[in-house]
DNA sequence: AGCACGCCGACT
DNA sequence: GTCGGCGTGCTC
């Protein structure tokens, strides 16, 4: 669509001399203003506002303030504006009517519009208690950094005629050039730039410039798009006809919306009941109450096909994905901010969209971990989501086949209302589930490899009847562990400690031999003897991605095979790229790691198998039977979805697990019961909160101390917390003890009281300052204990 | 993070 | 007596 190159306010005056400050009489007729910074002296402090700035410093702008000693200038958010004149505040502080310092005045402002409205502010806020983080650090996480540096746009200078000042003149003792300026000027009320002038007028810079000198010109800078932001448009697709139970869960919905109040919707959907048509038509209502939706998926289901699906069925809508540059990201964030966007659509942040009339949020694949940041602040989406439609009144929708068992355990004590759409669109069956137990087969003779017979017969039917297949393995590389029969040895990363995965790389005749880290970006030729006895015979055992595509080609020569995992996906089109192969049925067979398992609709694949599922099954992370029954679930439901039923193999050498049971007769409800007991025995989630902190050193000895002090400095503080059932696991080191040449320890706390167990580390998290080459960081409700 | 203050030892 | 080491603490 064409669009006007964007005006965006501008107010920053270009100078403000710093006038011997804090000299003021403090609180005499000046508003004061609260600062917070995203780095070191966090804040909030207070500033004085000058008068000069009253209109333009807000909640919400960030400002440029003097700091410390030498008054550095340096930026913070401005996040709350107190006028002395109607002092409500000092009602409630009642005794802090005097400070022992003078206030400083703020130097300017740097936002012309507002980056956070009082509702966004008050989340973030929020976010800062909840996760033990600082304000200014979730406010910088909240602003893309190419709203803040206002990517994409440039300040350019704007003309317009001074007519008091004007009048004042005798315009024809002008110079000529000047005069004409002042003609064409006259004629034209709206702002100009330069460039327009001088095109009109035929003269250079210097006469425009005499006339602002005069006064009879006046001069404003705005920001301007340097370039516009081609939107493709798609033709518009028709709603689809839904069945009952989608329409119960799209009445359930919409019956929320109309209610103008918070409230969670789950929606339990198995795979390919069609959950994302419920959503998109709960979005048409929400739209045609003249509000707007956020749809949150998981950063891998924001595929083309995504993208494509909601901007055929809405007009403005904003994919907010991974691959936007600061300037489309700033583009899209003006665009929401005034109201031009019907619907965003993007991963983990674009809960932060500053959309004007919020009137729903969506959480897609709501059991996805991605939805939880690994950096500070390590929010949860999902729990932002909750506390942004409770301060906005509106519902929340999560939808999900395999709920997480927070979730569940919502809907189950009624915090959250269920739905469930048990059945497939158009009556296709869920598809079988046969379980190989590779405990036989590996003594069975014949079977080579890691393909079952069974599996191998499967395939073969398979591709006779012309159908295609999804092999899911979710380790990438060719072997996993490099070790040395002779003396033991396994080769690992000297940064990480783990083993190092052997990898081959090139086409063709050029192959390359590596042995690479999956946690940093160590890397060594793979070794031809063992580093440590030089023995020769040394072993590369455990079975990547890689060397199952090498398997699958030699069992079916014939046969056109793809292999999808992070190592083959590195160039920014090659998702695109290879889905599109294997939906055009140049590809019969697909192999990869969980990429492949999650939200892909191809009609034609009819068997799905899956290599090993106990690749998640043992780590030591109380939700590992969680994650295998979400894996195991979620990529046996890419099959069986266009006319003919699909199957499903899943290998494994525990079939007689809860998650494999469970997954392989789709059943979540018995996942969940059996499930959900050995939680609350053993005080885990969703039963009890859990804060988790991570201690990182360069020193091993250094960093256990710490840990140990620590843990000593928690434990006094429970001792002192009225509620003292807060349970402390540590410190241990950390499953995974080394990542980056850094020594990694944890300490989990438990509490079925999450604000005790909150209240207890937020103080120590304000008294205990780390030495030097030691962090500590806080991680409440951790998703990965790993 | 900066930057000053401050409390000890070596110097014109 | 002063210059300067960097340990400690504060920044509205």
């Amino acid at each position: 669509m064409p669009r006007q190159p964007g005006l965006f306010p501008d107010d920053v005056p270009d100078e403000s001399p710093l006038e011997t400050p804090w000299v003021h009489d403090a609180l005499k007729d000046h508003s004061i203003a609260t600062v917070v910074f995203a780095e070191v002296p966090w804040g909030p402090f207070d500033y004085l506002i000058p008068s000069e700035l009253q209109d333009s410093v807000k909640a919400g702008r960030r400002v440029q303030v003097p700091l410390g000693r030498g008054n550095r200038q340096v930026s913070g958010y401005c996040v709350a504006v107190k006028h002395t004149g109607t002092s409500q505040q000092d009602t409630t502080t009642p005794h802090k009517k005097e400070r022992s310092y003078k206030l400083k005045p703020i130097t300017s402002v740097i936002d012309g519009f507002t980056l956070l409205s009082a509702e966004m502010l008050e989340l973030t806020k929020w976010m800062a208690d909840y996760y033990i983080a600082r304000h200014g650090q979730v406010l910088e996480a909240a602003v893309p950094a190419g709203v803040r540096s206002a990517a994409g746009t440039r300040k350019v200078r704007f003309f317009k005629l001074n007519k008091s000042r004007l009048e004042m003149i005798q315009s024809d003792e002008l110079p000529p050039k000047q005069q004409r300026i002042v003609e064409l000027l006259r004629g034209n009320d709206a702002w100009q730039t330069a460039d327009q002038i001088c095109k009109r007028v035929h003269c250079s810079q210097a006469p425009i410039q005499a006339l602002v000198k005069k006064g009879i010109v006046q001069t404003e800078h705005k920001r301007v798009q340097k370039t516009d932001v081609q939107q493709e448009i798609l033709p518009r697709e028709e709603n689809l006809q839904l069945n009952p139970a989608q329409q119960q869960a799209l009445q359930t919905i919409t019956a929320a919306i109309k209610n103008d109040s918070y409230e969670t919707v789950l929606v339990h959907g198995v795979t390919g009941s069609g959950k994302t048509e419920v959503y998109i038509q709960a979005i048409e209502e929400v739209i045609s109450y003249g509000r707007q939706a956020i749809v949150l998926v998981p950063e891998i289901s924001l595929t083309p096909q995504t993208r494509q699906r909601f901007r055929s069925r809405f007009d403005k809508v904003a994919v907010l994905h991974s691959h936007l540059s600061d300037a489309e990201r700033h583009w899209h964030w003006q665009q929401i901010a005034q109201g031009e966007v019907q619907v965003i659509v993007g991963a983990r942040s674009a809960i932060f969209a500053p959309a004007p009339r919020l009137g729903l949020i969506v959480l897609d694949e709501e059991h996805e971990t991605t939805f939880k940041q690994e950096t500070v602040p390590r929010y949860h989406a999902r729990d932002v989501a909750a506390k942004r439609a409770q301060l906005q009144n509106i519902p929340l929708v999560l939808g999900s086949a395999t709920p997480a068992l927070e979730s569940w355990h919502q809907a189950q004590i009624g915090n959250y209302k269920l739905v469930s759409i048990p059945d497939r669109v158009m009556q296709r069956p869920l598809p079988r589930v046969a379980t190989v137990d590779l405990r036989h087969e590996s003594r069975s003779k014949g079977s080579y490899g890691s393909i079952s017979r069974q599996l191998q017969s499967a395939i073969t039917e398979t591709l006779r009847d012309a159908g295609q297949v999804i092999l899911l393995l979710n380790r990438r590389g060719y072997s996993t562990s490099i070790q040395c029969p002779a003396c033991g040895e396994v080769v690992q990363c000297p940064q990480c400690e783990i083993a190092l995965t052997h990898h081959r790389f090139g086409i063709g005749g050029q192959r390359l031999e590596r042995a690479l880290c999956h946690y940093c970006d160590y890397q060594i030729p793979a070794p031809k003897v063992c580093p440590s006895c030089s023995g020769d015979s040394i072993r590369f055992a455990g079975l990547g991605t890689q060397k199952l595509e090498e398997e699958v080609r030699a069992k079916f020569p014939d046969v056109a095979v793809l292999r999808m995992d992070s190592d083959t996906m590195q160039r920014p089109n090659a998702h695109e790229q290879a889905l599109d192969r294997f939906r055009r049925g140049e590809v019969q067979i697909l192999v990869g790691t969980q990429m492949i398992a999650k939200g892909l609709d191809f009609p034609n694949v009819h068997l799905v198998g899956v290599i090993n599922a106990d690749t998640a099954l043992h780590f030591p992370d109380f939700r590992a039977g969680e994650r295998t029954f979400q894996l195991v679930t979620q990529v046996a439901g890419r099959t069986g979805r266009g006319d003919q039923d699909g199957r499903v193999l899943v290998q494994t050498y525990s079939p007689e697990h809860l998650a494999i049971i469970a997954a392989s007769q789709h059943d979540y409800a018995l996942f969940a019961e059996q499930e959900l007991p050995g939680r609350e025995e053993f005080g885990y989630p969703p039963y009890c909160g859990m804060i988790r902190l991570i201690i990182r050193g360069a020193e091993d000895a250094a960093s256990m101390q710490y840990a140990q002090h620590l843990a000593q400095c928690c434990q006094a503080a429970i001792d002192q917390s009225p509620s003292s059932n807060i349970r402390m696991l540590g410190p241990a080191p950390a499953p995974i003890t080394k990542v980056r040449d850094k020594y990694r320890y944890h300490l989990l706390l438990l509490c079925d009281n999450i604000t005790a167990i909150r209240e207890v580390i937020a103080r120590v998290y304000e008294e205990q300052k780390p030495p030097n080459d030691i962090q500590w960081v806080v991680d409440v409700d951790p998703q990965n204990l790993l």
